[in-house]
DNA sequence: CACTTATATTAGCAGATGATTATATTAGCA
DNA sequence: TGCTAATATAATCATCTGCTAATATAAGTG
């Protein structure tokens, strides 16, 4: 169900009513703010999805704190999970957009992307505010 | 495995090793970079799990574009899972820190945390870039 | 109070997920 | 060429997830 379209939801009085807006992307006469596609929401799920997991999370940690770029082989021992996992991963976080990779020799080197970092980032400055 | 204690990884020459460097959170002699506690992990990746999902996802888009905070009420025709799965849902964002939440009456209002608008303002500026 | 409305909680289940093992591929090297 | 190392893919499976339906709770209203 694709929605997300809105200038302002008139809130405060919950009308109970079936509240048929504008919606699906076809931006009608009152739909001025920005408005999320279908594609855009699925590659954000994608992307936050990716990262909710516990070796998928550490592996970019490791990868973007990195000073270069990082070969599987060096992830997979501080990992704690198979070769095999690794692997699967490192595949999620590229198709994610979340990692970029090169490939030298017999070796595959990662490296986060900006959105990758910029994401860390903002968990790393909003960590414990609102919560403590 | 807790890890992401790290100052510079030597990789370029992957040796085959082990590499039982610093690591656990007991923070040595070489890691003077940042390093992410086990709960701080935790908590990360249950932010990003939390949204990583399609309904989640959708119901904090909805509560962070909207002027005021949101009435449950008026959540639920635009996500299109049942009132128990949206109560859910805003469960689960308000135990990830994504959402407060105020009792008004037989209402339940909520609001996103700066923490959610910032995830989210991240994902707006960062779209696209990289794979385009 | 009985009744309704708003939201939360519980139980149960189909389907997704994340790991493992085994096998395949790709690249360097003797 | 055969061998080994680095990584990917496939098959499998136990566990987790996210929904629905049913029920509970809490707060208004007649």
């Amino acid at each position: 169900m694709i929605i997300l379209a809105y200038t302002e939801m008139s809130n405060q009085a919950p009308k109970t009513g079936t509240d048929d807006g504008a919606r699906d992307g076809t931006a009608g006469c009152c739909t001025t703010e920005h408005a999320l596609r279908e594609d855009e929401i699925a590659a954000d799920v994608e992307t936050l999805s990716a990262l909710g997991n516990d070796t998928r999370y550490e592996a970019l940690r490791l990868i973007a704190g990195a000073e270069d770029d990082v070969c599987v082989c060096e992830l997979e021992p501080s990992l704690g999970v198979s070769q095999s996992a690794v692997s699967q991963a490192l595949s999620r976080l590229f198709g994610a957009g979340l990692v970029e990779r090169r490939k030298e020799g017999r070796w595959r080197y990662y490296s986060a992307t900006p959105r990758a970092e910029r994401l860390l980032d903002v968990l790393d400055e909003t960590r414990g505010v609102g919560d403590d």
